[in-house]
DNA sequence: TAGCCAATGTAACCCAAGTAACACACAAAA
DNA sequence: TTTTGTGTGTTACTTGGGTTACATTGGCTA
């Protein structure tokens, strides 16, 4: 995937398109790395053209829980504050995958923040998608089951297919793998998925 | 309190200024009124100077949730949001006092921001602000007991003795009457708070 | 002051989900 | 082929908090 794939991009004059493209600095990172942490202050705005980049946020202690993935052809909203507003990350990004993309810089983001109507426009959507997934996540907290929210998860994923370990999912979804395990085995019973080692299968109803 | 109050009025230049006042429209709205539903689209910015709106998402059924409470001198970001990028609005709004406020309307919030750099900077602010609010959210709903969280909001208040009723407070914390009344008689066992008809005394430690 | 109602207290019960401990099983390495 | 480690299954137990049902209290009103 390529940065022309960013849908902002072509709302953007070609003055700006060409200043953009003069910021950017290609960037390649291996999985497991950690991008920032919360807390940390952001000079630099990624833009994910490949792989996957997981947010999340950490009590004290080893829980975590994350708030959303992001995926190619999007701008992490935590970042982009972060970086925009010179604030503490409220969440850590770690790489899920090999990811490639592109560092746009707090100055040159500034820049086109005051130049461009629309690159405004974009970081505004931004938000406010990303304000309704965090209230959407309360919701499923507080009020769904773990059978429930383990189903909207893999049925979110772009395959019925999911290589994923149970601890893994432990993680993303902020449960301990015992219970993941055992509900994924109630699931089984039900026929909604087929366990294998390693990868769940999403059956049809 | 008046509006002058507004921090980021003083950023404005004498224009941008006069602009405003000009579009504002003085409002007053008794206690328990609804100012939108969760799903509505707005089409006016409320800025409140006296009072305080209550925000909240709502699950299928009866249950809810607060985001957070408005206070004098805020604007709220889910009413923002939703009137700048015409989407729906993720929580609803109920007054919890009497309030006076202006409203702001979508065209002129509009013009207000194209051009006016600190007005931009100041949504800017708001969107971080309740950014971190929310994950401060998940984080408690997910990680803090309820005693926890009861004595945390109650030291939020500003004074030590605090009007409420239990009822009101579970509606707030995401509970029930029952739970928030025996989770209160423990604390009010371990001293912490002292309990009358009505009212809560936050007692120091 | 008797009656009423809203607010609070309390008991009994249930359930989802967390924890600890351990068994089992598959796959790669030795 | 045996070993080792990682991933998964299972049991027994604990706990926080939700629900139902009913009792008690305080304060206002008739």
């Amino acid at each position: 995937m390529h940065l022309d794939n960013f849908d902002f991009i072509h709302q953007l004059d070609n003055e700006a398109k060409e200043f953009l493209y003069k910021s950017l600095k290609p960037i390649t990172i291996a999985k497991g790395n950690i991008l920032f942490y919360q807390g940390d202050i952001c000079h630099d705005i990624l833009l994910l053209t490949s792989g996957e980049v997981r947010l999340y946020i950490q009590a004290e202690g080893t829980e975590e829980i994350t708030l959303y993935n992001l995926k190619e052809g999007e701008q992490c909203i935590i970042n982009t504050a972060s970086t925009i507003s010179s604030t503490q990350a409220i969440g850590s990004a770690i790489t899920d995958s090999d990811i490639t993309g592109y560092l746009l810089s707090e100055d040159a983001v500034s820049t086109l923040m005051q130049q461009n109507k629309n690159y405004q426009q974009y970081i505004f959507s931004l938000y406010t998608i990303r304000m309704s997934s965090l209230a959407t996540l309360i919701e499923d907290i507080k009020f769904k089951r773990l059978d429930e929210r383990i189903l909207k998860w893999l049925t979110t994923q772009n395959s019925s297919h999911i290589d994923i370990k149970h601890e893994e999912l432990a993680n993303i979804l902020g449960s301990s793998r015992v219970v993941i395990s055992r509900t994924l085995k109630e699931l089984e019973k039900k026929s909604y998925v087929k366990l294998s080692r390693g990868s769940i299968e999403l059956l049809k109803r």
